[in-house]
DNA sequence: TTGGAAGTTTAGCATTTGCTAAATTATTTG
DNA sequence: CAAATAATTTAGCAAATGCTAAACTTCCAA
């Protein structure tokens, strides 16, 4: 080591964050897939493979391949040529994942932005919110007219 | 399709969103390694690939991989078994996260999160965070005793 | 009821980002 | 200065996520 500075302990500290964001990534692409199944069937009563690559803007294999990550991860339930249903557990993520969001965005458009950036940067932003931070969001949504 | 409901315009809209946030992805690692870079070089004179590896918790060889792909896009110089030094190109990058990133940060703080989860979640956040938003948080900060 | 359009899956590929183990080069020290 | 230690690189692997093209099902309509 060219200079002899402490290092070890600190450098453990601040690689924590970085390994959280890493983990976070594997999590959000589930957690949009999962999210997007649930508007489908909410909307039109079923999901199917190409609207969900329609609306993330994927090629339909793509999904395929997913889907069956999803399976394996025990979010999804899919019949080969079927509908996509959510599990339990896939539920509940959409739904976590639609509180986080919904948050997310309407504490950006409180704070000045306009409907446009709100709904792009809330997609970006949701996934890496920890509890602590959403809740202080939704104190000041309630101070500021949410 | 099952049901024949409007999609195509609306799906596209939506799908952008989902390309920013995939695209963001690939630049993000870079950003944070050439930031960690500048880093290492103010504190202690020059950033070597252990320094970088240890701080971003991940392995060397990982480390000596990425290295190869931020040459290639012209970011940093190395010379073989050298230090890393940053491109012009790199400092704009590396000063370019930092700005946003002590924002960000100081933005969660004044928001009323603890010290910790600023520094963590802001990590994650700052490469989602549009011009637009980052001047709403600074209009915020402005007004809240930044 | 069957033929074609639409939807789904498979196969095969590329890139990114991580890893470990082994080989190589630099540096420090006895 | 040579041996030991530290740092770096290479090689080879794996998983996630994307793609296109080709094959296969399903479903509607003539």
């Amino acid at each position: 080591m060219a200079f002899a500075t402490k290092k070890g302990a600190s450098a453990k500290l601040r690689s924590a964050a970085f390994k959280r964001v890493r983990a976070d990534h594997s999590a959000e692409l589930a957690e949009d897939y999962v999210e997007m199944i649930a508007d489908l069937i909410d909307e039109r009563g079923e999901a199917r493979c190409t609207d969900l690559a329609l609306r993330l803007g994927v090629a339909n294999a793509t999904v395929v391949k997913t889907m069956r990550r999803l399976q394996v991860a025990g979010l999804i339930n899919q019949e080969p040529y079927r509908a996509i249903f959510l599990t339990s557990d896939g539920w509940k993520m959409a739904e976590d994942g639609r509180r986080r969001h919904a948050l997310v965005e309407k504490f950006l458009l409180a704070l000045g932005v306009t409907r446009e950036t709100a709904r792009i940067d809330s997609e970006g932003i949701e996934h890496h919110v920890s509890a602590e931070t959403l809740k202080a969001m939704a104190k000041f949504l309630a101070r500021n007219g949410g």
